[in-house]
DNA sequence: CGTCAGATTGAGCAGCTTCAACGTATGTGG
DNA sequence: CCACATACGTTGAAGCTGCTCAATCTGACG
């Protein structure tokens, strides 16, 4: 379990956390996991596959918040704010576990450091959503965009799903884009730049990190917001 | 209690709550509540002024993720994220009170619906969060703008700081830029639009909702991410 | 009366958008 | 096995949004 990267679980911890897994399932890509607006009864855990939590404007325009990894859970804070206010998509196809809310409550009745841990799992969800903002706002696309694939190759690494300075990133250039807030045709001009200044390789869904130091210099990237150390909580 | 707006207190808890609060002190406008890169050993709950959550990109353009009214908790999530990620500042004069992690920490082994309402506020936090992602990605300026100004409406509203249609906003417009992500002479001539089509008024602090319906439908704005609504958590 | 913070205005420029077209690989039905 | 459809990436051109720089204005305050 990917909590055991923050601080140590007791042998009990971890029977209880497997016990919560009511079921798995399986969604075919492009398939919304969590519909906006629905009131969950279960938590989702993405065992497989990339997910994304995004919301739509008016115009139409898909405004991607949040990329999710194996290991990751989706949408544990619909626990306690009950309605949905974004959506969760398949970004490919996605093997899922289900918790259900009832087992959530029963978890924090009994097991405070456990409570603590997935609560501290909301939290850095909330850093990462401090991060992308301030990225958003103060950061050209081109330094937004190298900010991203930073943060991308640093959490796949933790589950190890990264070989050497290469990882899978089964994302479109279009959803990408929806990532950075930017149109499909600019973030194809700026992942060109990348390319040809010789900082990255891109091809199908094949990302190499080419030159870490000068990626991380044009994203501004400092990892203290992905919180990954262990320590006592 | 602010918490008591989402969930019933039982009495225990009000008091555990209560007792909690180990010093108060004020801070002049300007100056830091927390820095970045810190680690407090005791998390900040705000009881009188305004205060943002903001980081430095190395061009020194300021971004802020985040503002709190009075009631608000603005760094609990330090309680478990241990290292500050982003500073607080005073946007005025503020009234704090610390609450020490040591007693954040007791409260959590005692009072698990409690500790459900606390970590409930941070999950309120990171749906601001990603409202505010959606925004900044998919809306115009002036619709960020709107949007912001409805947002700062009801939260204040939910704490009694409006008066009808108008409350005080002790933003300068330089401050309301750096939330927005754009320069302040934009967001000086965003202002001005949204005054002269007579949706709103803003002068010196004092902001009035002149007509809602257009602001919202401008702002796009649909309150759901506020989550406020009291139910059992 | 001078100073200072904040608001306002103008002008020129850069980044990003939209629209539209085209290339290429993959899959599918006849 | 070919014809066609579809998804994704790439390119060009024109236009708008928001930026920077720089000046001016206003009111508060010592």
């Amino acid at each position: 379990m990917k909590l055991e990267l923050l601080d140590d679980l007791s042998e009990a911890e971890r029977r209880a956390l497997e016990n919560a897994i009511a079921h798995v399932r399986d969604v075919p890509a492009g398939e919304d996991l969590v519909a906006i607006g629905s009131r969950p009864t279960d938590s989702t855990l993405l065992l497989e596959g990339f997910a994304g939590r995004y919301k739509l404007t008016l115009a139409g325009k898909r405004q991607i918040t949040a990329v999710h990894v194996p290991g990751d859970f989706v949408d544990l804070h619909s626990f306690l704010l009950k309605t949905m206010d974004h959506a969760v998509l398949a970004l490919t196809a996605c093997r899922i576990a289900g918790v259900p809310h009832t087992t959530l409550r029963k978890l924090t009745e009994e097991y405070p450091h456990l409570t603590r841990l997935l609560w501290l799992s909301t939290l850095i969800d909330g850093a990462a959503h401090r991060e992308w903002l301030v990225v958003m706002g103060g950061l050209s696309a081109i330094g937004h965009a190298a900010h991203l694939i930073c943060e991308f190759f640093l959490r796949l690494q933790t589950v190890g799903l990264t070989d050497g300075a290469s990882f899978a990133l089964p994302l479109t250039q279009a959803e990408f884009a929806d990532c950075l807030g930017i149109s499909a045709v600019h973030a194809n001009r700026i992942l060109q730049e990348l390319r040809s200044s010789g900082m990255i390789d891109w091809q199908d869904d094949q990302v190499t990190i080419k030159d870490w130091d000068r990626l991380a210099a044009v994203g501004e990237f400092d990892a203290t917001y992905l919180h990954m150390r262990k320590e006592p909580r």
